[in-house]
RNA sequence: UCCCCGAUAACUCAGUUGGUAGAGUAGGCGACUGUUAAUCGCCCUGUCGCAAGUUCGAGUCUUGCUCGGGGAGCCA
């Protein structure tokens, strides 16, 4: 049988009556005198399949002890119809072949604590909130790719190594580049994506970026995925609205398809639906004027922290974009405020429920005399920027782009306290390994 | 880098004024006619993170170290 058509845990709705056989593994095992019960999972979905004591051949109802928790089997059974389980159905086994035992597997089905689970994520990533976790995250992904896919954008993948600094001098992890010195993971792809918008006018990059900050947050990774998009002729207005777009394309592709992943994950849909209205869109004097009133205070001209984010989202009770930052606590690319030199033209988009910043994003600075004293005022060498500022010299356009950080994404979408969780491998500033 | 908290059974934790450790879960055996974290009975489980100090005596008090958790800063 071809591999694309061979019957999976998800099809058997399909199969009522029927004997089939599945290869999958032992989620977890119950028995009382006369039934016995094996929660069944192959990947494609988890199943119930039943040993009942008179029915089932000796032999089979024998294996019992070698049924244990991760082992790996091939079941063979009859497809019957039940009330319980989401596809309705389950298997009444007549035979079962052991793949690979499994021994004493060290996951139980009650609590651990967050060292414990991260030294065996490895086995971790098996167990059933964490498939519900990675279900949403890969919707997430695709729906990204798709709606900018649909809307003219061309995948630009950026490097990884790098010798330019992108904006920050530190909290970048440094290595031997072969007889050219130090060479850096990239932090961000946006500068050569700037380079890319005029090529293909609408562009993205998506991967793995990396930030030497050790920070010990629940909103910090050393490694994390990063979408990066970048827009010729789009000034901030445009930025915002599409970024806008985009979250509620994101946001009603998870609340469409994943549903039962959402519901094992205990996430409250309310205030999902609730983003799906328009976002908040509040200028930076607003928000100082905002929480001078609702606390706690913030300084004129000093950049957000992570209360004043979350003291935001919480007033709003859905995404806030925060617009036109003082210029002084911003990168260098950005376009400097027309009215208001001490301004940029940029905006954070901050997710409610306390899980600050998902996005940041700016219309981009394109007069290279500004971009030269910019850079002249943060102390960076203009030479190492050199084929950047040459993007200003051969056709120089306005244009915006953003960067939305993957994981605290979905750690919003999907209620996760901790952004570790929402990537398969974390790495932070104590963990390598696995 | 800074601040706070923690480390006791395989896991999650309790452990009183300092007197050589206990529960639940997991595991083992048994019971139970359909269980959903099943339930019930019995059994098993210890370098109390490491090192030093105080003391007749330290899981408990002191110091140092290691590791972990939470937060700040920085950012996505």
């Amino acid at each position: 049988m071809r591999w694309n058509q061979r019957i999976t845990i998800k099809d058997l709705p399909l199969y009522i009556g029927q004997t089939v056989t599945l290869p999958g593994w032992i989620q977890f095992s119950r028995k009382s005198s006369q039934v016995r019960f094996l929660g069944f999972r192959d990947g494609s979905g988890l199943i119930q399949a039943l040993l009942i004591k008179g029915e089932t051949p000796e032999e089979v109802f024998g294996l019992w002890s070698e049924l244990r928790q991760e082992a790996s089997v091939s079941i063979t059974g009859e497809v019957a119809a039940c009330e319980q389980g989401p596809l309705g159905v389950e298997i009444k086994v007549s035979h079962i072949d052991i793949l690979g035992t499994g021994g004493d597997f060290p996951l139980g089905r009650k609590e651990h604590g967050p060292d414990f689970l991260h030294n065996l994520r490895h086995l971790w990533l098996r167990s059933k909130k964490q498939v519900a976790l990675f279900q949403i995250r890969d919707q997430v992904i695709q729906a990204i790719h798709e709606f900018l896919w649909s809307q003219s954008f061309v995948k630009m993948d950026s490097p990884i190594l790098t010798g330019t600094v992108g904006e920050d001098p530190k909290g970048l992890f440094k290595l031997d580049y072969f007889d050219l010195g130090p060479a850096y993971l990239a932090q961000t792809g946006q500068l050569y994506l700037e380079a890319s918008i005029f090529a293909h006018g609408r562009v993205f990059c998506f991967g793995p970026t990396f930030r030497a900050e050790k920070s010990k947050t629940r909103r910090h990774l050393a490694e994390f995925w990063m979408l990066e998009a970048e827009m010729a002729f789009f000034d901030a207005q445009d930025n915002i609205d599409l970024q806008e777009d985009l979250i509620h394309f994101i946001l009603n592709r998870v609340l469409e398809r994943c549903l039962a992943p959402l519901e094992v994950l205990e996430r409250d849909l309310a205030p999902l639906k609730r983003s799906l209205e328009p976002f908040v869109r509040l200028d930076y004097k607003e928000a100082v004027k905002l929480l001078a009133q609702i606390g706690p205070l913030l300084v004129d001209g000093d950049d957000l922290g992570a209360t004043h984010e979350t003291a935001l989202g919480e007033h709003f009770g859905k995404p806030v974009f925060v617009m036109d930052y003082p210029k002084a606590v911003k990168a260098f690319y950005m376009k400097e405020h027309p009215e208001e030199p001490t301004r940029v033209k940029c905006a954070d988009l901050i997710a409610p429920e306390g899980h600050g910043e998902i996005i940041g994003g700016s219309q981009r600075e394109e007069d290279i005399d500004k971009i030269l004293a910019r850079l002249a005022e943060a102390g960076l060498a203009p030479e190492t920027y050199d084929w950047y500022l040459d993007l200003r010299r051969y056709g120089s356009v306005v244009h915006s782009g953003f960067g939305i950080g993957l994981e605290r994404l979905v750690g919003w979408m999907a209620g996760m306290h901790h952004i570790r969780e929402c990537i398969p491998f974390p790495r932070m500033m104590e963990r390598l390994t696995p």
